[in-house]
DNA sequence: CTGAAAGCGCTAACAG
DNA sequence: CTGTTAGCGCTTTCAG
């Protein structure tokens, strides 16, 4: 749809500007709205008309303007994202399986970060206003803002973010991978833990730090006051300077995410501990680093996240109706050396 | 512009879609054109006047279409940025530097990602169509289309790729920085390389070798031939497992990225090589993993690049004139201990 | 099968 | 200062 195959493509390559639809149909000697027909459905134009158009289209390098097309049509064949600060390597996955999603199914992607932009309120409602669907990612907008734009503005999928009234939700899985986390942890005897993140500051470390905290009570062991901090590599090396100056030293650290663990662990370095002798540390996301370092983690189907949200907007806008659904995305413990000796098995 | 300020801004939270200028002219008891000057220029209209038209507005939440708007004045106030399959960690940072310097100037972004796509060249040429400005990076499309669209089409600025008739250019250091790499690494005595990447699939990629053969040959240095192999992990594990098995092993191994580099280093382990003592080895990026294995490597700009294209654009929407510009930003030798040990200075 | 004509929602002369 | 009136480029009834 929009377009008219490889030779048409190729000879657009020198086409001008301002062709319109109007000296297609004065070369081929016929209406615009038989080239419109000839274009978009050539069933319903004669054989030999249709031969006419085409010509014409092809000696006058038309491109029919997709303002004029979605004006008429009353869509935009686009949808919208809008994403947060914590745009760490990771969070591009997401962007990136949103937009193959989305061109599969025919539609561009816009995207809008708010990275401490002024007033995301209002980026995000001019952007609702260019697309026929919205991605909205962690808590970039007040709810009331995601719930207006939903209930009459395009469909909104909430990603990475508690539901809000009228809109789908999809999210991975926080409070069982935490949960199962910590007894990993506690099946290797630790029992004193930290925890480095601020649950009041994302959804996805509230719902973190409650799995963990949960399986550590089940287990008849006290769960740490968090550490707040923010998500980055220094954040973590400072909250870990904290940490370490404490009367007692916690035998795991249990970190919001990737970064922070690295923070930690590069502030152990320097204070001569070892992970995981001295300390076991665990971080959150699998980043590539986590990798390299041998940082235990858990793995999150980032570009899932995105595609899915690309596949729910698709169905809501043609139609789709039924009451706001939510979908949770397994994540995946992956078990490395900085939580401590394994039996190799 | 496009926005009418905080109150009308939550008022709007609650707007209904349909309602038209034309609702608003009414209720007000003016003109279409009144109210499109009151919203655009309220300095066109007179005080009381202006005041009607912004309760009405206020009153249906009314929220102009964009469509509508951008079909009279024959503009997206939007851009759109290409970007190739090489989409690493770090890539994701041109698209954000260019979505933030994008968003400064009022203009959002369209994103269109070229992964082992069918048809690029339609899909380039739609989004073409959907914007005001163009940024296309690395070898997504053939120079053709790149040169049709911005003689008829769009403005275009090209990113790390090399000039094309008609559109401005902006790079990354490749060859200056890549000679510097080299400098280095003879400074340490080595004399036997190794480079893993291939110069064919990229132009910085054969900026780089072309710079690093250069310095080699300079110091009466025979440039080794290019191990090619692509841009991952996984290849460069391969690539160095081809190259071990060589009758004389590379005192140093340079590698087109750090992804190619962190596959040999793995591979290496593999052997039971040691990085540094056994074989120096450096990368090209900076991702954030180069710095927890320390690395070798170089840093580009990536922010950066994807900001001054953003830029570029701009001006050139906004019809400035002239010869194609080309600007070359400087990247930074960042050395680590994986090219061999230093001094501590 | 094809043409005429009415919009889609807004901006921008052009008259008053 | 404000209203009228053309469009912007395309889709889509409604006739024929």
């Amino acid at each position: 749809m929009g377009w008219y195959g490889p030779l048409v493509a190729m000879k657009a390559l020198t086409s001008t500007r301002g062709v319109t639809i109007y000296a297609v149909a004065e070369r081929a000697g016929v209406s615009i709205a038989t080239v419109s027909r000839a274009l978009r459905d050539p069933g319903l134009v004669a054989e030999a008309t249709r031969a006419r158009v085409e010509a014409a289209v092809a000696e006058l390098n038309f491109m029919p303007s997709r303002l004029g097309r979605s004006l008429a049509e009353g869509r935009h064949a686009a949808n919208g994202i809008v994403f947060p600060d914590l745009v760490g390597p990771n969070y591009a996955e997401v962007l990136l399986g949103n937009e193959e999603a989305a061109a599969d199914l025919g539609r561009s992607v816009l995207i809008l970060g708010t990275r401490g932009r002024a007033d995301p309120t209002a980026q995000v409602l001019d952007l609702a206003g260019r697309v026929d669907g919205l991605v909205v990612m962690g808590q970039t907008v007040a709810d009331d803002v995601v719930a207006a734009i939903a209930a009459s503005g395009p469909p909104v999928v909430l990603l990475a973010r508690p539901p809000v009234a009228g809109a789908d939700t999809v999210t991975a899985e926080n409070e069982a991978a935490g949960a199962e986390l910590a007894r990993h942890l506690l099946g290797h005897g630790y029992r004193r833990f930290a925890f480095l993140g601020d649950p009041a500051g994302s959804p996805d470390v509230a719902g973190r730090y409650a799995g963990i905290a949960g399986a550590l009570a089940d287990a008849g062991v006290r769960p740490p006051a968090p550490l707040r901090c923010a998500f980055d590599v220094t954040a973590g090396h400072e909250a870990a300077v904290t940490l370490l100056k404490r009367r007692t030293r916690p035998q795991a650290v249990i970190c919001a995410n990737d970064e922070v663990a690295l923070g930690v662990q590069e502030a152990c370095a320097d204070h001569g501990l070892d992970i995981p002798t001295d300390l076991a540390l665990t971080g959150w996301d699998d980043v590539m680093t986590a990798r390299f370092v041998g940082l235990t983690t858990i793995r999150q189907p980032m570009r899932d996240l995105g595609a899915t949200a690309a596949r729910w907007l698709h169905e809501r806008i043609n139609q789709m109706t039924g009451p706001a659904r939510t979908k949770v995305l397994p994540t995946q413990l992956v078990v490395r050396r900085s939580c401590g000796p394994h039996d190799p098995d």
